[in-house]
DNA sequence: CTTGGTTTTGCAATTACTTGCAGAAAGGCA
DNA sequence: TGCCTTTCTGCAAGTAATTGCAAAACCAAG
């Protein structure tokens, strides 16, 4: 009935158990707006189940990985950030001067992709990328002032 | 004299102080035929003087980054790998079935870079990326057999 | 419903990396 | 050369993530 039915279902095609920590682990990063933390997971998680532990939660955001159904990615803070694959991707542009995040459209990855598989037979997994570097001011500050 | 006489002075120009923990970092990773994890660098460099720390290790090698001048890469394994950044760059597919790892050309990041710069201002740092996916092989035994 | 092989969990210990701090050292200036 | 400010180092403690293991749970077959 709920939006992870067949979710679940999937899981269980892939070889793996339906455990109710399983269940909640998928419906706390299903229904997160954002990104998550592996901590935030667990937070969202003990509120309804106080006894799961946070190496359930790294085995669980690693399987939904592997399945490519949750992305895994390091946006530079911390901790690594967790979240649900939507059909429509999207990718990060990190100033590594002033940390200003700016969206990527996923044409530039896509493109990417095509090309390394018709040369190469490879299917890279371009789900979520942050990619660092500079943005125009911090480049303009960088430089030179009056060559 | 070395071949590290400029590197050395460029760090110096950054704001950096010429220790010779620092220069010890330097010629170790500078002279490996490959990259190294950060344990590695420690190991070489101990070799020479034995009371260095990891965390000086780590610490110099983050400074060589933001200079660009080593590149930090997660290439799947426990240990993040660093290598000295070559004129001529280089990046990995990786497979996430077999963990065979191919080189790629760097034509295919570089077009991704200059795409992202003209559209976006961004100067993207692509020195070395690991991709990863499945390869041709890993492609065709995760396919069903006969649709 | 019960059994039984296999997977999964929670705990505890471990690994990879980071950070705070006090003393040591770099290097600009007299 | 010696002084002085600032940065850097080594140590120790801390954090994010991983792993080994015994007990618990899943679920397919009877």
């Amino acid at each position: 009935m709920s939006c992870e039915q067949s979710t679940a279902e999937s899981l269980r095609e892939a070889g793996h158990r339906l455990t109710p920590q399983r269940l909640m682990v998928l419906s706390a990063i299903r229904h997160a707006p954002d990104h998550m933390s592996a901590a935030e997971v667990l937070g969202q998680v003990k509120l309804s189940y106080p006894y799961i532990d946070i190496s359930t939660v790294y085995r669980t955001l690693a399987a939904l990985k592997e399945m490519r159904l949750v992305s895994e990615t390091d946006m530079g803070g911390a901790e690594t950030r967790y979240e649900w694959v939507e059909e429509e991707r999207h990718h990060h542009l990190i100033c590594r001067g002033c940390d200003h995040v700016t969206l990527l459209d996923n044409k530039y990855l896509a493109s990417l992709g095509s090309n390394v598989r018709g040369d190469y037979g490879f299917k890279a997994d371009l789900d979520h990328f942050a990619i660092f570097g500079l943005c125009e001011q911090c480049q303009a500050a960088s430089d030179p002032p009056q060559p």
